[in-house]
DNA sequence: CGTCCACGTCTAC
DNA sequence: TAGACCTGGACGG
């Protein structure tokens, strides 16, 4: 789940969960993790996290116990703060379980003192994430989208000059120099609330805004505590949209959703195009997922197209019917030279008519297979069995569709069991989205 | 059992 | 602009 506020969520996290605990010894690394080690040892430190963009900084502070000096400064003592940067890659996330729940993936951990001790763990199953000790923001990302809102569009407005922009919005807003936060899903949720085809210009999407918004003011936090109507906002642009649409994940993170707790099916619950049955798809220059509706605009990929629509319908808590026969839907979606102007596109889903010409283009893959497997050693003597994939049939609860959604947010705002359960979240596929529009 | 796919960078022809 | 780097779940045969 790591995009910007996945990191944002995971800080919060670490705050909540470390507040007036005290850590203590050295921060362990599992032996598989190719980052480098973290050099700290102390006897006593705390830990706070900070985010920005698709980064967090954990900064480990010794601990003096006030009063008498009690404590021995012992060999290789650490005595200064260190800040240890992450980057999550497709899989990290921050998990506090206790010595003996330690997770399998988990590559760097930090003690606490706690007598039956417990544990905060780095947890990434496909290693692509990173960390740094003594560690900053990277150069070269820019301004947080979430926190540092005016830089970040002061930053993109003043360099549209910048090749950056010359390349499909879609691919432009990957790019962490100017959109720190944004990731897959966030682009495709952001256009397609403004309904821009991702294969327009971003310079060309952007330059109307650019003079649009010469002298209006910001787009408002909705700051909603109740709900209210209010929401008096001009017509949100696209720079707007790339910090409100993330805030509203943080938001949902406030109200129960946990990335580390696997509660996608939350998140899920939230887009409206990304994934989402219905929605088109295409491979961008980079053989990433771009998801979107209606005309894909003029700079798509020539040669590969790229469909593939597939849902999977949720496999537990069923009806027992099997009449569900339809399992996976993939249809192809043949893009006819949108560089037609406008003429008709009637968005509505395209037909599919004939198949795409030629382009056996094999798609770019994930890479290949090398047969070497060092797998993870279970650091520590494992004992616990796999937690089977199976999933508790669930009371139905778990419906989550429509405004039921808004409902189970609200209702489990409270407490968030420090305990990690091991239930995994069922993967799902919504069936139909059937309900456009309700925005707050 | 094999193939495809995944919320992201990195760096090497 | 291709790979590389990884594990694992869903799906197809």
């Amino acid at each position: 789940m790591p995009e910007g506020p996945e990191l944002h969520l995971a800080s919060l996290f670490v705050n909540r969960m470390c507040e007036g605990l005290v850590f203590t010894g050295a921060v362990e690394k599992s032996e598989v993790n190719k980052n480098p080690e973290v050099p700290f040892c102390c006897d006593a430190y705390v830990i706070k996290a900070q985010s920005r963009g698709k980064e967090v900084i954990l900064t480990l502070t010794p601990f003096k116990n006030d009063g008498d000096s009690k404590r021995k400064v012992g060999k290789h003592q650490s005595q200064h703060p260190m800040d240890v940067v992450f980057r999550f890659g497709m899989s990290g996330f921050f998990r506090f379980t206790s010595d003996d729940d330690i997770p399998k993936h988990a590559h760097l951990r930090f003690y606490t003192n706690e007598s039956p001790r417990r544990v905060l763990s780095f947890e990434d199953t496909r290693r692509f994430g990173s960390w740094q000790a003594n560690g900053t923001w990277q150069k070269d990302r820019g301004p947080c989208v979430m926190f540092e809102y005016e830089s970040f569009r002061e930053n993109v407005l003043s360099n549209l000059s910048d090749k950056a922009f010359d390349k499909p919005i879609c691919e432009t807003l990957l790019n962490q120099k100017y959109f720190n936060g944004i990731g897959n899903y966030l682009r495709a949720e952001i256009l397609f609330r403004l309904q821009i085809p991702p294969f327009v210009k971003a310079r060309t999407v952007l330059e109307g805004i650019e003079l649009k918004n010469e002298n209006k003011k910001e787009i408002k936090k909705t700051t909603d505590t109740a709900g209210k109507k209010g929401v008096t906002v001009e017509t949100p642009d696209l720079l707007s949209l790339c910090h409100t649409v993330p805030l509203e994940v943080v938001k949902l993170g406030e109200n129960g959703y946990t990335p580390a707790k696997a509660e996608y099916s939350v998140l899920q619950a939230w887009m409206q195009c990304y994934s989402v049955d219905g929605m088109n798809s295409l491979s961008d220059h980079n053989g990433r997922t771009i998801w979107f509706k209606g005309d894909p605009g003029p700079m798509v990929p020539k040669g590969a197209k790229s469909r593939k629509i597939k849902w999977k319908i949720q496999k537990d808590h069923d009806y027992t019917d099997s009449k569900k026969a339809k399992k996976t839907h993939t249809e192809s979606i043949a893009i006819e030279k949108p560089a037609k102007k406008k003429d008709n596109i009637k968005v509505k889903k395209e037909s599919a008519t004939s198949k795409a010409q030629g382009g056996s283009k094999r798609q770019k893959k994930d890479t290949k297979r090398v047969k070497t497997e060092p797998a993870d050693e279970n650091t520590k003597s494992k004992k616990q069995g796999k937690r089977s994939s199976k999933v508790p049939p669930r009371t139905g609860t778990n419906k989550i569709k429509g405004q039921h959604v808004e409902e189970v947010i609200k209702t489990k705002r409270n407490s968030v069991t420090s305990k990690e359960s091991a239930t995994k979240a069922k993967p799902q596929r919504r069936s139909s989205g059937t309900r456009r529009g309700r925005s707050r």
